[in-house]
DNA sequence: TGACCGGTTGACTGACCAGTCAATCTGTCC
DNA sequence: GGACAGATTGACTGGTCAGTCAACCGGTCA
């Protein structure tokens, strides 16, 4: 066998990460016991203690390591050289892809941590808030560039913005909302059309990013 | 003394009911004990379960006591005359209000049940929707009076209305945003003119409810 | 007066479960 | 082979707390 002890055949901390997503997503992470997650697994209850301290590290690792990726595609997309609302497209499709790519872990970050504001939320607040400044730095360079009207501040706007993509994919979730590949590609749009055009019907010659349905 | 039995001196339910909010809102809900909540009431800990049949119910009570006064705001503002954005500035009003009312009362209605979709945000989750739904029905009979534009469907948009307005007031209850009385009605301002208006930079000749900063 | 009853008390119990730990297994290296 | 290390096992412990319950209190009414 050509294995070194780096390399594992099987990494089971990894194993012992999916399984979590999967139980949490199915039962909640107050409402599971850590021997769900060994069982789903297929690991000695042990096992999980001696890859995590405790069930809440399990947590936590599955929501930084997540989020971190979220927010160096928000720096990124900053960086580019394209209109305002294309950014916020990109992070909204950015987003809506990976609840497409693997809805159980976006729906154990959401529930859990983003969503849960007096467990996980309070603990990563500081990370969730980079997220809402990642966004309001898009909405200020937009106001001083006279594309975004400048009345409403950009810590306000981000949160609107943040909020409304967040309510879309608990409605997935729970289905309030249709779900379907269709679905997903129509959200962004309607979402950045939303928030950037808003509801009020106008003349509406220039629709940006993505096309309408 | 003047005082039958249907109406005690001191109504023992409604102060363990007050104290709840408090302890809810201070500790939140998992984390506190029931003797939290008989100590803040300063009664026995067995009356708590004179009065109620779990520590559940009381949190169920406490929603559901609100909410019902937020479906018929709702309602109601939708049966009157008046324009599609001021209907929707009414409810924003009213939920604003509410939370500049009683913070730690709407506190917990929104953490511990709105946003906690795996505990009780499931239980509720008929109530929670019937919101939206009132939502959805005014930016639908605003589509179809031309006020607003079709394209995006009405549950949808009122996904995004409501998602706006929770998640700026979870940035007050989490010191996100400033509060203050200026803060709580140039929000209201704010939340409609984002939705209604979009953030895009155009020429604005009829800004409607609500007067700007 | 004394019987009755809803309101009130707080010590106690039973269940639950996160986290511990000593034992075992498996592979590696000399 | 045998010694060492890390991986793996699962029975067990300790603490926590929701909910129970038997006793007590104080007002009312006949």
């Amino acid at each position: 066998m050509a294995r070194t002890n780096a390399e594992p055949a099987v990494d089971k901390r990894r194993l012992i990460l999916d399984a979590a997503v999967r139980v949490f997503a199915r039962q909640g992470f107050h409402t599971c016991r850590v021997s769900d997650i060994a069982d789903e697994a297929g690991v000695a209850y042990g096992l999980v203690y001696h890859y995590f301290d405790s069930k809440d590290q399990i947590l936590d690792t599955l929501f930084l390591e997540r989020w971190d990726i979220l927010l160096r595609a928000i720096q990124q997309v900053d960086a580019e050289e394209i209109p305002p609302r294309e950014k916020l497209y990109a992070i909204t499709s950015f987003i809506v892809d990976s609840y497409r790519h693997d809805p159980d872990l976006m729906q154990v970050i959401i529930v859990e941590v983003t969503r849960a504001a007096n467990t996980f939320g309070r603990t990563h607040l500081a990370h969730i808030r980079e997220a809402y400044y990642g966004i309001a730095a898009i909405v200020e360079r937009a106001q001083r560039a006279g594309t975004f009207r400048s009345d409403i501040t950009p810590d306000f706007a981000a949160l609107a913005f943040y909020g409304a993509v967040e309510q879309v994919l608990t409605g997935w979730i729970f289905a309030l909302l249709p779900t379907g590949e269709r679905e997903y590609d129509q959200a962004k749009t309607h979402i950045v059309e939303t928030i950037c055009g808003g509801l009020d019907q106008t003349d509406r010659t220039s629709s940006t990013a993505g096309r309408a349905d």
